[in-house]
DNA sequence: CGATTATGCAACTAAAAAGTTGCGTATTTG
DNA sequence: CAAATACGCAACTTTTTAGTTGCATAATCG
């Protein structure tokens, strides 16, 4: 998931798709400066990750963002931080208190 | 940001080092099934990307987890979140109060 | 139906990342 | 001080990732 986010272009599709509105590949290549089948990739890859979802319409198939695994990245940052912020804790106590 | 922990191995090192607990390059190696230069390459990327600090002591250097990138990629994604959701209720208003 | 548009697949190239090896240097420690 | 420890730098190999090109196919439009 990190990794799907972690290159620029992705990043950028992934952005712009955050607001809701589905885009076929065409579209989402136009203003990339690189190849459809360049795009393309980058959007199986966070299709893969869980970011993305694709349902084909008519010839083309659209990409739409997709929240969930978002929501996890999240719930994983956020129990890192708390793990962080617990230990920092324990080691006030350590020093206001003298050892436990 | 993302880039960095986007590879497995720097998630592991980044993780183990969310406890508080500074260690150095070569305790960090004993358990990474891979050489200490591995190693020291991923703290460096993780450093660069402002996820972990290090000092030297002695003739070691120790690597620590540092708390605030964490806290921006948090905002970046709620930021995210926040435009989809939002996103979400105009196409909710639209749908129910027929267009604006 | 013929042309255009939107895409897929596969093979390929190029560039970046991951990891190793060898060697040199500072710092401890017995 | 000599040996062991902890590290840094640089060159190298290997593996992945990013991106391109060429060709084929399905849907759409006049």
């Amino acid at each position: 998931m990190f990794a799907a986010l972690g290159d620029p272009t992705r990043l950028a599709i992934f952005d712009r798709l955050a607001d809701g509105k589905p885009r076929s590949i065409s579209v989402l290549s136009d203003d990339a400066d690189m190849t459809r089948q360049a795009v393309t990739k980058h959007l199986r890859v966070l299709e893969a990750a869980g970011l993305v979802q694709n349902h084909r319409v008519g010839r083309e198939s659209q990409y739409a963002f997709c929240p969930e695994q978002l929501a996890e990245a999240r719930a994983y940052l956020d129990q890192v931080a708390g793990r962080w912020e617990s230990a920092l804790m324990r080691l006030k106590s350590f020093v206001e208190d003298g050892e436990a």
